[in-house]
DNA sequence: CAATTTGATTAGTTCGTTCTAACTATTTAT
DNA sequence: ATAAATAGTTAGAACGAACTAATCAAATTG
């Protein structure tokens, strides 16, 4: 008994990385790898960093984010804009698509979780919710 | 209020990534690349497979899954048994190791269960299990 | 039995991701 | 004003992951 919820949760987090593989096929994603995608999040989260900053949260080194913006900016995700402040520094912007694609493993989670609540009622979802955030208080 | 799930699940679906990156980093791994403990995963879910078998269920060509078992043989994951039936043909025979690694992405959603019913009393993981069963039905 | 098919490997290529070392341009500090 | 620090780039190397084309050896089939 009480490994069946173990299953469950297995088959719910196994469902959610198929939705998420589903997802990166989509074609105006334009062939994104999984780290550029996360590049993109980042980029996004961070607000325009600059290079140097991304460098540092994506803990990888400064040549390694310049040549990946390169090809990030090739294919039309963002786009380096010079500083006026400091004229050594640029600061990355993500495009329209570039946002989209950003966005994505968010989105990822909420068309999961409109999947989920689909067969229940209101009150079973108001049930999950307290019970959810109760179990998710051991994470603080 | 219905955004509350939703956010909440979002919640928990990068913790249980978060959790499988950090295991991803455990020495006796010995560097496994993701792609790597894949194939260690679909190996020990098809039982010895051939490299032809091997190589259709990862739907990649088969030169690509022979240099990665090449690999994984000298990281120690992986044995080439050579079939007695057809002898041009080999079975691949997960180590101890590669048990163990291929099973751990099994793993990481079983502590996740665990770390989530912490919290929890009994009825209340009953109540959850019997939510998440009607919610997961969606699925089939 | 000869021809074809099949299982696996080898050689060579491409691309992504990362590194270090060395460089330019600009800003800051002595 | 010169020296030091910082932002970013370029060049060159290494590895992982994938591909195609060609090959070898064993098994199957006509």
């Amino acid at each position: 008994m009480k490994n069946e919820l173990h299953i469950l949760l297995s088959t719910l987090l196994k469902k959610s990385e198929q939705i998420e593989e589903e997802q990166m096929k989509r074609p105006e994603l334009n062939d994104l790898t999984y780290r550029q995608l996360y590049c993109l999040e980042i980029i996004g989260e961070l607000h325009n960093p600059t290079l140097t900053e991304l460098s540092e949260h994506l803990d990888i080194t400064k040549p390694s984010v310049s040549a990946m913006i390169d090809k990030l900016n090739e294919k039309g995700f963002v786009a380096k804009i010079k500083s006026d402040v400091d004229r050594r520094s640029a600061h990355l912007h993500l495009s329209e698509l570039g946002e989209k694609a950003g966005a994505l493993h968010e989105k990822v989670h909420m068309e999961f979780a409109k999947l989920l609540t689909k067969n229940l009622t209101e009150s079973e979802i108001d049930i999950l919710t307290v019970l959810l955030k109760k179990a998710i208080k051991v994470f603080d």
